[in-house]
DNA sequence: TAATTTTCAGAACATTAGTGCGAATACATT
DNA sequence: AATGTATTCGCACTAATGTTCTGAAAATTA
């Protein structure tokens, strides 16, 4: 990396303090008087030499839209973390009856086997399931047989994530993609022979939402 | 803790994401937008919520002023495992330049970040690295923007295997499928619009081989 | 059912905060 | 000195973004 002029190095380590404090980016003025700096637009020029450098990202138009470049230097060789386990429910195929966990005897599964994973993704653990997936049912969602489907719980989900839903009056449970569309709410496929369906949105429980996908190719 | 609302949670864990993705706060507004809120003043009000009940700190008047609480509550206690941190070695897109650690200096992969996987796939982790895939240029293998492709070092794989692949007379690197077909050797992209191309056996070069893909939708 | 409390809508409003730009300075290079 | 590049200054301008207010709808409670 170029060597940074006086200022510039001023300015870095101010953001790193600010950050640091605050937990989120300081404007462009913050940086200005923290620093002591006569114009925002000497700052704003080195912020763009910084960037330049690679010292940092920044966002344009964004407020406080700064980021530290990933300068981790402390990091040896294979570091080891903690993974948790995950109980394989089963296996999912198209329209197919959907395994979810007892409300019960959802902390009782023993019998399944169980699948490590970075602890990063499934955080405790805690609701974290994972489904093997079996067929081309859901292709269109670049997910292939043998694939494994990693699922969270959770009572809602973002519009046109892909989460496990259970249609109340039907007492069916499948995987789709779900629109909240204010009263209604549609469900698609992630295969496009099927149709999409439309519900009403109180007919429509989200029980988990996926979370990521994992292909093995060995 | 209180229990917090559908909406609520929703919210909190939209911000979680959003900081994990930006390294800076959303706005009122790309709350709004990503989960899908009516008004602006129902995620103030919302936010105000979540800051009684001490999920979050927000300090009034500043754009993107917000950072999350002390983490989430913890839990008994998961069944934890090794995994190993591989480094993420870059971005690979349609034909680009592909990024391969120098012979020399694979063990100094300092500037990189890492990911963690789980032991049993990446073995000691020797050998075994990341690559985040960049636009869709291998949709056909089911791989789109913005997964990550799990490598390890390799000096043969199987025909049909995904690998990368080195071109010895053009001194290019790619990904390809992989096809021996005795003299041949046919390298078949992940794209069907682009060509299969076939060259001598001996011009090609096996480095690595895929050994998973990973997709995190958040 | 009536009375309360919580949540929502939507739009106007008030700051906050990034940007642009000509002119002035400083620093090198030739 | 002459020329060219890097930095700095102030300020006006505008986009980004938090806040408020009123009334209505929804959820709770009495």
């Amino acid at each position: 990396m170029k060597k940074l002029s006086e200022k510039q190095g001023l300015i870095l380590s101010f953001i790193e303090e600010f950050i640091d404090e605050h937990d989120y980016p300081p404007s462009i003025r913050d940086i200005q008087t923290g620093c002591d700096i006569s114009s925002t637009s000497v700052v704003s020029y080195n912020l763009d030499r910084l960037k330049e450098n690679g010292y940092l990202n920044r966002h344009s138009e964004v407020s406080r839209g700064l980021s530290l470049a990933s300068q981790r230097e402390s990091t040896p060789e294979p570091l080891s973390m903690d993974t948790v386990a995950v109980p394989l429910l089963g296996t999912i195929a198209a329209g197919s009856p959907f395994p979810m966990p007892e409300n019960d005897t959802w902390s009782d599964l023993s019998g399944s086997e169980l699948i490590d994973l970075p602890q990063a993704i499934t955080g405790t653990g805690d609701g974290v399931y994972a489904l093997k997936v079996r067929g081309e049912s859901m292709i269109d969602a670049l997910i292939s047989d043998g694939d494994l489907v990693i699922m969270e719980q959770a009572t809602s989900v973002r519009n046109g994530q892909m989460a496990a839903v259970r249609i109340k009056s039907d007492n069916t449970t499948t995987l789709k993609h779900y629109y909240s569309e204010g009263p209604r709410t549609r469900l698609e496929p992630a295969n496009s022979q099927m149709q999409a369906m439309t519900f009403q949105s109180q007919d429509v429980e989200v029980l988990s939402r996926v979370v990521a996908v994992w292909r093995y190719m060995g």
